[in-house]
DNA sequence: CACGTCCTCCTTTTT
DNA sequence: GGAGGACGTG
């Protein structure tokens, strides 16, 4: 086999090792996912497995599709029939087929984490409990933990530890609202992201016949990424693979980043206990990454404390030191990294897509956007506000999911008035409260409206449930693409959108337009076998934006560190490594928080092939407020040899050594309790106090020449007007924050005449 | 019941 | 600096 030739010794061994179980420690650009593809090439061609018996799990979406299009490129079209997907995706196919098993229809709906919450914040208004105290968030969060870890809401209930655990907290009733949102999930034929996974198992567990089905099925089991593995999902992999054993599992400790989901970095530690038989191989040579960059980052990860030992080590050239750049704001940052790339890529001949931007939280991007924009310089977001979250998609989206399953509470409240036909909050109320008291399901009541709902409201209910039927009658009749495209002229959104001629409006418009096309392309394709909106709605459920990237336009990249994993770029910014920032005060709170975010800090520092930069910004817009921030504890901890200061750096402060004031916890791992930086504005920069009766006006007419207010940057003078596609943007020359280019359908401004 | 305005809370990461 | 909820008015 001439392609196991191009492998190293101990990749060779990972790809060849294929029966038994299997743990790949894989460090950092180490050629995993070339491990993992070959590996599947050799079992179907040298070992005459069917493709169709190899099952393949991953942790992204992104991750799974590279995969695929990795195992297509080296094994054809063959390898397609392997199963290749996120754990969230494949059981949640799994489950479509046997949920009735469990008690659920098959068309039962995914919520999503704003549909959880929604319904946890009913939850707690019934139970008239404090919504202070819990909060949707926490509430959502702790069930989600115990639902990762398979605790049922009666054992929940049950456990003395728990029931401690909250009293302590002074939340109680945690395990009451936990079973009620249990309650009205099922009722309302619904999972959240969680019961994707628990309800598996219990399908497992309980109907033996079933899992066998899988078992027999799944001769073979790979799990990429498996430090990122909770509970729940380990023990679906474990039985999956009972019978064959042959479980391979890939994964880096030191890249573990999900914690906050579960993820328990005992699975990887604790591996070796449940197959003793074990073969374990180590891939410690990095491919990727200069010496000064695998240096930089094994210096970092040194300072955890529980990990696997290995050795990450490279043979490639040392390459550039890593540039630390200090900026005075949080604009000026975004300044720094839009020139530097702009010089580098004309130095070098560098294009967009060797450049990536990395931030530990998706709101940082703006600044950054805005400086790349100035300078033309063509960018894309992965992740963030996804379209599948805009308003006008959920609301399509609602009425999709509410024909398909009438139980679904909250594609209702989503619908039921919108677009408005008099049906208000009480009446809704009402309706729900009949169906949970009179233990009836939601569609009862609203086909006998009258029965509930008085006059005006009760005929505009009925109004809706006649429509809604039609509908169904349509999704049972014809394919998703015909379906959605009736739902969305006849419920009237359509045109309520067409109706908006603001340019918002005009987005969301084509917002619409845009996800019936991708319903469209969905039923064209000829690998989608069910052409149902239902199977279209639940295939939509698990996608988050990646997708849709298929514009391969050479562009930057712009991230947060999460999202990063597992890929790569010749250049890489890591901005925001500031105090609180990064490492994040909200993950502050253990040892262990402290060692995740380093994990974090060492997954952004791998990415980068050639060269790295450090960013940070001693004030920045946070929480809307202007803020000084303090440069993050994670600067020192990096080897000073591998750093060099960047001399556009603002010539303020010193560095390194001193990077911190006195007294602030440094790398000694020690953690204090957190002192807040004081938040006062900087006295460098002229913040603009709008004017009292500051309203933002329509900036259709906005014209050159024309006086206008913006809330933070004060009156200024309008250069120039472009149109670019839809979009509309202005030049202002600002009296204080000079020339800037704006959006005009963000943009807040005030037009003085 | 609809709409406008004010208030409050939340700002971590993903399926 | 955004979203959602509460509250008051028409």
């Amino acid at each position: 086999m001439d392609y196991l030739e191009s492998l190293n010794p101990p990749q060779r061994e990972a790809v060849e090792h294929t029966d038994g179980p299997v743990m790949i420690i894989a460090g950092a650009g180490s050629g995993k996912t070339r491990v993992l593809t070959y590996r599947i090439a050799h079992l179907i061609y040298a070992k005459g497995v069917d493709a169709f018996n190899i099952l393949s799990l991953t942790f992204t979406n992104k991750a799974a599709s590279e995969m695929k299009h990795r195992i297509e490129a080296l094994a054809g079209l063959e390898a397609r029939n392997t199963w290749m997907g996120t754990f969230h995706s494949v059981f949640a196919k799994i489950l479509r087929v046997e949920s009735e098993k469990i008690g659920y229809p098959s068309n039962f709906t995914i919520y999503d984490t704003d549909d959880s919450k929604s319904l946890i914040r009913s939850i707690v208004k019934g139970m008239h409990l404090d919504d202070k105290v819990y909060k949707a968030n926490t509430v959502l969060s702790r069930i989600s933990g115990a639902k990762n870890r398979l605790i049922s809401w009666q054992a929940y209930q049950d456990d003395p530890f728990v029931k401690a655990d909250d009293e302590a907290a002074m939340k109680p009733k945690m395990g009451e609202i936990y079973q009620r949102y249990q309650e009205r999930l099922f009722k309302a034929g619904a999972m959240d992201f969680d019961d994707l996974l628990f309800n598996t198992n219990i399908l497992f567990r309980d109907h033996l016949d079933v899992l066998n089905k899988y078992q027999q099925r799944f001769k073979y089991i790979m799990v990429d990424e498996f430090q990122d593995t909770n509970v729940s999902q380990y023990l679906i992999t474990k039985k999956l693979a009972a019978v064959h054993q042959n479980i391979c599992v890939v994964g880096d400790d030191a890249q573990s980043i999900y914690a906050f989901r579960g993820a328990d970095i005992q699975n990887i530690l604790n591996f070796e206990k449940d197959y003793p038989d074990l073969f374990v191989v180590k891939l410690e040579q990095n491919y990727r990454s200069t010496k000064t960059i695998v240096e930089a980052a094994n210096s970092i990860i040194d300072k955890n404390k529980a990990q696997l030992k290995k050795v990450v080590w490279t043979s490639n050239p040392d390459g550039d030191q890593i540039e630390l750049i200090k900026a005075s704001s949080d604009n000026e940052e975004g300044r720094i990294v839009a020139t530097t790339i702009f010089e580098e890529k004309n130095n070098k001949k560098l294009s967009n897509n060797d450049f990536a931007i990395l931030y530990r939280t998706n709101s940082q991007s703006r600044s950054i956007e805005e400086a790349l924009r100035k300078m033309n310089l063509t960018y894309k977001i992965v992740g963030g506000l996804s379209f599948y979250q805009r308003k006008e998609i959920k609301d399509l989206m609602a009425y999709m999911r509410f024909t398909v399953n009438p139980a679904d509470e909250e594609a209702f409240k989503r619908v039921i008035n919108y677009p408005k036909r008099g049906v208000g909050d009480s009446s809704v109320e009402k309706m729900l409260v009949a169906a949970y008291e009179h233990d009836i399901p939601l569609w009862e009541v609203v086909t006998n409206a009258h029965s509930f709902l008085p006059g005006r409201a009760g005929n505009a209910v009925d109004d809706f449930a006649t429509m809604i039927k039609a509908f169904q009658i349509d999704v049972e009749r014809k394919d998703a693409f015909e379906a959605a495209n009736n739902i969305a002229k006849q419920s009237g959104l359509l045109r309520e959108l067409y109706e908006d001629k603001t340019i918002e409006g005009l987005n969301r418009y084509e917002n619409v337009q845009e996800l019936l096309n991708a319903i469209k392309e969905y039923v064209d394709n000829p690998e989608n076998e069910d052409k149902s909106l239902g199977a279209f709605l639940q295939e939509i459920a698990l996608l988050t934006d990646n997708d849709q990237d298929k514009d391969q336009t050479e562009a930057i990249t712009l991230m947060t560190i999460h999202s990063s994993k597992g890929l790569e770029f010749k250049q890489v910014f890591v901005v925001g490594l500031e105090e609180d920032l990064f490492p994040s005060q909200m993950m502050m709170q253990s040892r262990e928080d402290l060692e995740e975010e380093r994990r974090l800090f060492y997954v952004a520092t791998t990415r980068a092939m050639d060269k790295l930069y450090f960013t940070y910004a001693l004030t920045r817009y946070r929480f809307g407020r202007l803020l000084n921030c303090e440069p993050s504890r994670f600067l020192e901890e990096v080897d000073p040899a591998c750093i060099k200061v960047n001399k556009r750096m603002a010539a303020t402060r010193e560095m390194p050594g001193a990077l911190r004031k006195e007294g602030l916890p440094g790398s000694s791992g020690f953690i204090g309790i957190k002192k807040k930086p004081e938040t006062r504005v900087a006295t460098t920069m002229k913040v603009h106090t709008p004017s009292p009766d500051f309203k933002p006006s329509n900036t259709n007419n906005l014209r050159a020449e024309q006086l206008v207010e913006h809330p933070k940057f004060g009156f200024g003078k309008v250069q120039k007007i472009e149109t670019e596609g839809l979009n509309r943007k202005a030049t202002i020359q600002f009296e204080h924050f000079g020339e800037k280019t704006l959006l005009l359908s963000f943009a807040k401004l005030r037009i003085i005449d």
